[in-house]
DNA sequence: ATCCAGGGGTCAC
DNA sequence: GTGACCCATGGA
């Protein structure tokens, strides 16, 4: 009985789930999970209805407990299949950190961050809003808009008296009035790029299965672009969080040009070939650096 | 007040 | 395709 509610995943090589776990956290108030010291709390919408579920580890395992909704056997399965996917296990980093350790700037960072996984988003319509959500605004303020949204428009579980979120559906979203949104300090533009963002899904102009469905990474570049509100930014942070593209760089994002500049790999943001090289130097693992930038950003508070 | 923040759209060339 | 410019909304 309490078996059918824990799942347990062997770690892979390269793995820590402390590091993720820590990037879960960071300093930013998420409002789509709960971190605690050893473990992390999640709700999510399943086809199997809603579900809560805790990852931590035990011994030289992760592990999942199901604390809420259908703890069926196909359930079990997706929830693997979730987690799996969220903490990125099934990757080899072994080439990547060969990579790193070439490379007398960033080789710290095999030790430093050594098992981190790029965490992902694996609902597009999650990732595409957040990234509308995250343009050209600090992320502290950032993560404030996203859970005065949540709050308002997404389901949620309550568990041991603690409330946990789910994000909205695009059915909900694209109902969401601009004038709502402006009141939870959206701009006019960005309330309507999300609005309208929900509206494509609802329309079924834009899903996952439609990018997943295009041949490459460009047409799929190219077909995210053609949204209002979707820049090339936007298209690569859902490439990288939701399709696991390597080639999907955030062009242009100050914090990875502010890492840049402080690894000394660029001069200023401006050397756009500097840039080119250097991803050209992590080829197959564009992304994946770009993660590693972004923790060097997060400074660990001492103890 | 000033500069910055995990950008995007528009419009000229 | 590229660059200049404008836009929005807080944080520090």
């Amino acid at each position: 009985m309490d078996s059918q509610q824990t799942i347990i995943i062997p770690v892979p090589p390269l793995f820590n789930f402390q590091e993720c776990l820590w990037f879960l956290n960071r300093n930013y108030d998420d409002c789509l999970h709960v971190v605690t010291e050893t473990a992390v709390f999640k709700a999510i919408a399943t086809p199997f209805g809603d579900v809560l579920f805790r990852v931590g580890e035990q011994g030289t395992f992760v592990k999942i407990d199901l604390l809420q909704g259908d703890s069926g056997p196909e359930c079990r399965d997706y929830l693997t299949r979730y987690v799996r996917d969220w903490f990125d296990m099934d990757r080899d980093l072994a080439p990547f950190y060969g990579y790193l350790k070439r490379d007398s700037r960033l080789a710290y960072m095999a030790e430093d961050f050594a098992g981190l996984r790029l965490m992902g988003i694996s609902d597009m319509f999650e990732a595409l809003c957040w990234s509308i959500i995250g343009q050209q605004i600090n992320l502290t303020f950032a993560y404030k808009m996203k859970r005065r949204m949540v709050e308002q428009y997404g389901r949620h579980i309550e568990w041991n008296n603690q409330v946990f979120h789910i994000f909205p559906e695009p059915e909900i979203l694209a109902n969401a009035e601009v004038e709502v949104l402006r009141g939870m300090q959206f701009s006019q533009k960005k309330a309507e790029y999300v609005i309208g963002a929900a509206r494509a899904f609802t329309e079924g102009t834009l899903s996952r299965s439609l990018i997943e469905a295009l041949p490459d990474f460009d047409s799929r570049q190219k077909a995210l672009v053609a949204h209002k509100g979707i820049g090339i930014w936007t298209a690569n942070y859902v490439l990288m969080k939701t399709f696991r593209a390597p080639e999907g760089i955030p062009h242009g994002d100050v914090g990875l040009l502010n890492a840049l500049v402080g690894h000394g790999i660029i001069g200023a943001r401006s050397e756009k070939e500097k840039i080119e090289a250097f991803f050209h130097d992590y080829a197959g693992w564009e992304t994946y650096v770009t993660f590693y930038l972004w923790r060097s950003l997060a400074v660990k508070p001492l103890a």
